[in-house]
DNA sequence: GGAAGATTGTACCGATCGGTACAGAGAGTC
DNA sequence: GACTCTCTGTACCGATCGGTACAATCTTCC
């Protein structure tokens, strides 16, 4: 058991947020004792493959909250206009309506991307399909509904970028709204 | 005057592969060197400020070939639908159709932001000036020109991010022939 | 209470970090 | 050739990096 009933799942909460703030590579050890409160002792006893095996678990933690919150929904529900809607309000919320930065993305972009590839392109490919399986389901074509799904995904990653580097969160919020009314348009 | 005739430009061009490629925190002196060809006593003495001046210098010349290639002729030009096809293929030719990665908004989501947020906000913001500019010359009202142009920014960010984390550099340039025309498109 | 196992803090490891000092090589000028 | 000034390689700095060793401390169960 952990100290001070310190959950697992906390610990990779906090994690999350350092290497959110700091990316892998600027993640040092000394700031993650920080932002845990756990000595090396204790990381290295939770974490025995450190550094990268606490950023895979975290990135797994993530993509485990993305299965069940959006993903899964996605995936079940019959009408297209609530369960965009959802999806939506989820990812609003996630992303702490742009003042939190995405760190799959993050990842991606940094030269930790070879080491976590496979988990990242999990996470947007398995986010596509179910997402293109709704829209399929909501009268679009195949190709229609993985080019739609894949404009959603485009579009919320850009949206997060550009709101951090302009530090206007607002940008976040409208690029969801004007992506509701894309995702719902009709059929070209 | 530098050994072998190597030009101020052409470090700097190196230097930005090495931050693209590792980050800013990620790009240690010892990849810079050899990356540059550069000792350390030539790193220094060209760049006294350090790591820190040489981003910089980095982030300003790409800002400068923006300005040039970019920006500018958006100012300037009197066909928007030729000035818009114009963007487009600058910056595919820019980001290698997907296979370069945005510096700049790489530098926006790690923790050097605070150092460098003036130029990152300084780089999209004259972008969408400039391009909601030209949007307003084709018809659009003030306000929907800087939300398309807006988009148009973001777009761009996000198929960098997603044509990176799915290792499929296709999706930049499905996304940059839609966002073509959604540019295009009559105000709505 | 005492054995056993889980958990922890601390000291320490070699490697590497960004940066400095400085002697000397190279080029230009007279 | 000698003086100047620009440029460069190397040795070195203290700090920090990710990671390990291990003894001390807690829990748990008997």
């Amino acid at each position: 058991m952990l100290k001070r009933g310190l959950e697992r799942g906390e610990v990779l909460r906090a994690l999350g947020e350092v290497f959110r703030a700091h990316g892998y590579e600027g993640a040092s050890l000394t700031l993650i004792t920080e932002a845990t409160g756990l000595g090396k002792g204790s990381l290295y006893h939770l974490f025995p493959g450190g550094k990268e095996q606490m950023a895979a678990e975290v990135l797994a933690e993530i993509d485990g909250w993305f299965e069940r919150h959006i993903f899964a929904p996605l995936r079940t529900a019959d009408d297209p206009a609530r369960a965009i809607a959802a999806m939506i309000a989820g990812v609003d919320q996630y992303f702490h309506s742009g003042d939190r930065v995405c760190l799959v993305g993050m990842v991606a972009l940094g030269s930790a991307r070879d080491s976590f590839a496979e988990a990242v392109d999990g996470y947007f490919a398995r986010w596509q399909t179910a997402l293109a399986s709704l829209l399929r389901r909501s009268g679009l074509t195949n190709s229609q509904a993985q080019r739609r799904a894949e404009d959603a995904l485009l579009t919320i990653q850009g949206a997060l970028v550009l709101a951090r580097a302009r530090g206007d969160a607002k940008i976040f919020r409208r690029a969801l709204s004007d992506l509701t009314a894309r995702l719902l348009a009709p059929p070209a």
